[in-house]
DNA sequence: TGAGTAACCAAGCAAGCGCTAGTGTAAATG
DNA sequence: CATTTACACTAGCGCTTGCTTGGTTACTCA
């Protein structure tokens, strides 16, 4: 590998490799299969990135940081109000969950499979992404737009949202907005 | 193996590897480990089962089994009315979902690695459970207690329910209980 | 022009994988 | 008593795994 950089090469590499991981699962994905998707032999492959689990770093890592980068500009071009900033958060979760498919499925699914150097680093991301979350819950809970505990709705609100990786078809008749404002028409309190 | 029976034995073994498959995960659970988690030699396994893929076959079954009991009996025994089954079904589905974690969390998360046989076999009861959700979130629709898309309602009602395996601590304040209550209430309109 | 470097390849090692073959043994069955 | 059945064992086959080694090619830039 070179350094800790991220070159174009590298970044491509990634993105066919989290599409194998959705496919075949890591522990399936061999790194032959891998280097064959990336066009290049197996030996080749360790000269971009250290060992196997430094390719599942690398998706989820990409993956969690473009989720961050969106919620956040989601946040601030979005009209004030604590409903506006709940739909708003909606719809960018759904957004990077199927504009970043791969990348989420991998760090949904297979974040176990990081060894506890990697999972602790990326623990830091994944919680920056989720404290986001809470804000906006708590602005809507004082609102008075749900009700209950904070913690449990939040658990609920993102388990409902992840779990539509497992069953959403992108080419059928719903959008991911559509998606967002029924989720959210469905908890508001009215 | 013994035909297609459910001996005690192999019952008990099928337990036993639904905690290592949640463990590990079923891909690096080798037949060493379950041989020695059952207290035998890896070769005695295959007295038991056919091939690796048939202790995955069957701990999921068992696990579905099960929730339909569950489930069935859960609506049989409760009062009448849309709310009372609504609220009885989220308590089943958590009941079970603790009651019996290790064969519910391999059948959400290594369902995929089931051979197309038994994937076809095993899908049929889990649509015979699935069944029972529609039934009671058709009858909450029609009362007006909820409100939207059908289809939608119900994949977020089970999304946030699935995923409460990935986050509730047994161990916790909270009762599954208290987690079908909040959720209930969070979706009802009022 | 020639040194440096990023990207790649062919070959293969040591370890671990699922699974099989053949055998031993104690209890149930005719 | 003879036979079958259930369950376990030892030994290892054939294959795949992640990863290493030692070397080649193509390109950049002083």
């Amino acid at each position: 590998m070179n350094v800790m950089n991220a070159s174009p090469r590298r970044k491509e590499l990634t993105r066919l490799a989290a599409q194998l991981f959705v496919q075949e699962g890591f522990d399936r994905t061999t790194v032959r299969m891998l280097a064959q998707e990336m066009g290049i032999k197996s030996g080749s492959l360790f000269h971009h990135f250290k060992d196997k689990q430094e390719i599942l770093a690398a998706v989820i890592e990409e993956g969690t940081q473009n989720a961050l980068a969106i919620a956040k500009a989601a946040l601030q071009s979005c009209p004030d109000g604590a409903e506006a900033r709940l739909h708003a958060m909606a719809r960018a979760h759904l957004e990077t969950l199927f504009a970043d498919r791969n990348a989420h499925v991998v760090a949904l699914f297979e974040w176990r499979r990081l060894d506890p150097a990697a999972s602790a680093h990326l623990s830091h991301l994944r919680d920056a992404y989720e404290a986001l979350w809470v804000e906006v819950i708590d602005d809507a809970l004082a609102a008075g737009l749900i009700h209950g505990d904070r913690f449990l709705v939040s658990r609920f609100i993102l388990g409902a949202l992840n779990w539509t990786v497992r069953w959403y078809d992108p080419n059928g008749p719903r959008t991911p907005d559509d998606l967002a404002d029924e989720l959210v028409a469905m908890i508001l309190s009215r």
